[in-house]
DNA sequence: GGCATGACATTAG
DNA sequence: TCTAATGCCATGC
């Protein structure tokens, strides 16, 4: 870990952290804002270790097609705070990428 | 340094 | 539309 450049992890922070309320956004994106186009993986790695006194709002970040990849518990817990948010969620579980997509 | 893991992406059928 | 298979990359042991 350079102190010049932060960690994938560090960066992946600091990506979801900026994205704006009643917004989206895909792991592939998050990756590739991070540095690392093909790193989506890692982001979900990184969240599933995310303490969830982290402020961050991991709820924004879906699949790329707007599908929410967890199950159970946290898959009700993103529906529900993407809701509160403004954010439609179709029948099937998914959000319209077109409209709440975010594009920096 | 190597192997296994993971909240994915993409393609093909 | 859904499932299966493959590839990619950082992290942990």
């Amino acid at each position: 870990m350079n102190d010049d450049e932060l960690s994938f992890e560090q960066q992946a922070w600091l990506v979801i952290n900026a994205i704006p309320y009643g917004r989206v956004a895909s792991y592939g994106d998050i990756a590739r804002l991070a540095g690392h186009p093909n790193a989506a993986r890692q982001i979900g790695r990184i969240l599933s270790k995310l303490p969830e006194q982290s402020k961050l709002p991991w709820h924004r970040v879906i699949g790329q097609q707007g599908t929410l990849s967890l199950s159970g518990e946290r898959l009700l817990c993103q529906q529900e705070a993407l809701r509160s948010e403004g954010v439609i969620i179709n029948e099937r579980g998914r959000v319209c990428m077109k409209k709440y997509r975010w594009q920096p």
